[in-house]
RNA sequence: GGAGAGAUGGCAGAGUGGUCGAAUGCGGCGGUCUUGAAAACCGUUGACUGUUAAAGGUCCAGGGGUUCGAAUCCCUUUCUCUCCGCCA
C-alpha cells in the first residue's frame, strides 16, 4: 500500500508512476485525497468534542467526590449531547477510513524510474544473456517425454491420487528434487542468508501482510474450516515474520531464506505452455527475502539479481535477465527482474526466478519499521526465487540429454550420488 | 474432543470504575565513577494520529455494551496455557 503522505506530497509523481504500471483508473488519487481531507476534518471535530467531554467527566469526579451532587448532575446532561454528535462522528470518521483504505488498495506500487514504459511481457528489456543456446541432437525431446521415458516424475499416478498439476516424482526424479533444494539452500548459506522453516499454512493477516489478500484470493487453496490458506510462495510466511515489528538500525540487512513447497490454483490456466513442469499446482522452490534500510535497498536488489544469476551459471543454464516492464509487473513491486532459462527442446524462455523491490509497500501493510533517530521509519522488502524447481528441472532435462541419457551439472553431483539419468 | 485458567508497554509483572498511558523489576539508551570494563548510583526509555512546531486525540488481544467517566463491570470472537483423552 502507498502511503497517503506521497499521495498529499507528492501527487504528479504518483500519476506518472501509476500510468507507467498502466493503471487505468487514476480518478482514484483525487478520490482518496478528496476522502482524506473529509477524513481529517471529522478527526479534528470529534477529537475537540472528545477533549471537552474528557474534561467534563474529570470535573463531575473531583464535584462529587466533594459532595456537590446537583452541580454534577448539571453537567451529565450536557454530555449526554456531546455523546450523540460524537457517536455520530465516530461512525462517519471510520466510514472515511474504511473508504480511504479501500481506495489506496487497489492503487498498485509506483515503478522505479528504470522501469521501461510497456504493456506487454514483449516490452521487457532483455538486460543481459548469458551462456551458449545448447544444439541438441536430433532425436530431442521435451521434458514430459523424457520423465516418462526414464520413469522419474509421474504425471499420471499424480493424477490417480491427487489431480493434474500434482506429479509424483519417483526415483532419480526424486533424488534430484532433494539434490537441487539442498543445493540452493547450501548456496545461500555461503552467502549469509538465514535459513528459515516456516510453516506452510498461513492465516488472514499473513495473506494481507503480503499483498495476496484481498485481491488474489482465488489463486490460493483455502481451507475454510480452519480459514488457513496455503502459502504460493515462502515469501508469505517469511516477510510476515517481520509483521508489526520495529527493528533497530543496526539490525540490518536481515536475510533470510527458506524452502517451502508452494500451491498454487492457477485458475484460468491451460493449454500447452502449462504442460509438464511448465506449471504445477503444488512445487518448490526456495525464496530469499532481504528487509533493507531504504537508502540500500536498490543495491540489495543489484546483489540479489547477481546471486541468482551465479546459481544459474553453476547449473550451466543458458539464461536472460529482463527488467520487466511497467505492464507486466506484480502490483506490489517497484523493479522487478525476472531471470529466464532457456529450454532448448521447447525452445523457449522459462521464467525461473523473479527478484523484486517491494521498497515500503509491503512493510506499510505489514507495519514493519525501524527506529531512526527517535522516530520510526517503513523498511524496504525484497525478494527473490533462488530458485524454483520445476522449470529448472525441465530445463536441466531437456538441455542435457543425450542418446547416453541425462547428463547433469557437475555441481550437482555430489548431492545426487550419481551424474547421469540413463 | 472434555474441564479449567488467562490475554496489560521489548520482556516479566502490579493495577479498590475517576489524576492510569498505566506501579515495579529486567532489558535498552545517556551520564557519574574507572586507564578500560563490570558493579554501584543518577537520569531516560511504547505506538499511532495530528501540526511548521505544539495543543489535542486514540490504543491495556479484537469487536460490542453499561456509565458523566472503563485496563478495571457485562456480552462476544480469537488466541494462549494447564489437566484429561487421542496421537506422528
Amino acid at each position: 500500500m502507498l502511503q497517503i503522505q506521497t499521495l498529499r506530497e507528492q501527487k504528479d509523481l504518483v500519476l506518472a508512476g501509476l500510468k507507467k504500471k498502466n493503471f487505468a483508473r487514476l480518478e482514484i488519487v483525487d478520490e482518496v485525497l478528496a476522502i482524506d481531507e473529509k477524513r481529517r476534518q471529522t478527526q479534528f471535530e470529534l477529537d475537540n468534542n472528545l477533549s471537552e467531554a474528557k474534561q467534563i467527566a474529570k470535573s463531575i469526579g473531583e464535584l462529587m467526590k466533594t459532595g456537590k451532587a446537583a452541580e454534577a448532575e448539571q453537567l451529565k446532561a450536557k454530555t449526554t449531547e456531546l455523546k450523540e454528535t460524537n457517536k455520530a462522528l465516530e461512525e462517519k470518521l471510520s466510514q472515511c477510513e474504511e473508504e480511504q483504505k479501500q481506495l489506496m488498495l487497489l492503487m498498485p506500487n509506483l515503478p522505479h524510474n528504470s522501469v521501461p514504459f510497456g504493456k506487454t511481457p514483449e516490452e521487457n528489456e532483455v538486460v543481459l544473456s548469458h551462456g551458449e543456446i545448447p544444439i541438441l541432437y536430433n532425436e530431442a525431446v521435451p521434458h514430459w517425454e523424457l520423465t516418462s521415458r526414464y520413469d522419474i516424475i509421474d504425471f499420471e499416478l499424480g493424477n490417480k491420487i491427487t489431480g493434474a498439476g500434482f506429479p509424483v516424482y519417483k526415483g532419480k526424479g526424486a533424488r534430484l528434487q532433494r539434490a537441487l533444494i539442498n543445493f540452493f539452500l547450501d548456496e545461500a548459506l555461503k552467502e549469509g542468508y538465514l535459513e528459515i522453516q516456516p510453516p506452510i499454512l498461513v492465516n488472514e493477516d499473513s495473506g494481507y501482510g503480503t499483498g495476496q489478500l484481498p485481491d488474489k484470493e482465488g489463486q490460493m487453496y483455502h481451507m475454510q474450516v480452519d480459514n488457513l490458506y496455503c502459502i504460493p510462495t515462502a515469501e508469505v510466511p517469511i516477510t510476515n515474520l517481520y509483521r508489526d515489528v520495529v527493528l533497530n538500525e543496526q539490525d540490518f540487512p536481515i536475510r533470510n531464506v527458506g524452502y517451502t513447497p508452494c500451491f498454487r490454483r492457477e485458475a484460468g490456466s491451460y493449454g500447452a505452455h502449462v504442460r509438464g513442469l511448465n506449471r504445477l499446482h503444488q512445487f518448490d522452490k526456495v525464496e530469499i527475502v532481504q528487509l533493507s534500510l531504504p537508502e540500500n535497498s536498490y543495491e540489495t536488489l543489484e546483489k540479489m539479481s547477481i546471486y541468482v544469476q551465479g546459481l544459474l551459471q553453476k547449473l550451466e543454464l543458458p539464461y536472460r535477465v529482463l527488467r520487466l516492464c511497467g505492464g507486466d509487473m506484480s502490483f506490489a513491486s517497484a523493479l522487478t527482474y525476472d531471470m529466464e532459462v532457456y529450454s532448448a527442446a521447447q525452445q523457449r524462455w522459462l521464467e525461473v526466478s523473479s527478484v523484486s523491490n517491494f521498497e515500503s509497500f509491503q512493510s506499510n501493510r505489514l507495519k514493519l519499521r525501524y527506529r531512526k533517530e527517535g522516530k520510526t521509519v517503513l523498511a524496504h522488502t525484497l525478494n527473490g526465487s533462488a530458485l524454483a524447481l520445476p522449470r529448472i528441472v525441465a530445463a536441466l532435462l531437456e538441455n542435457n540429454q543425450t542418446a547416453d541419457g541425462i547428463l547433469l551439472p557437475k555441481v550437482l553431483h555430489p548431492y545426487l550420488g550419481f551424474d547421469k539419468i540413463a
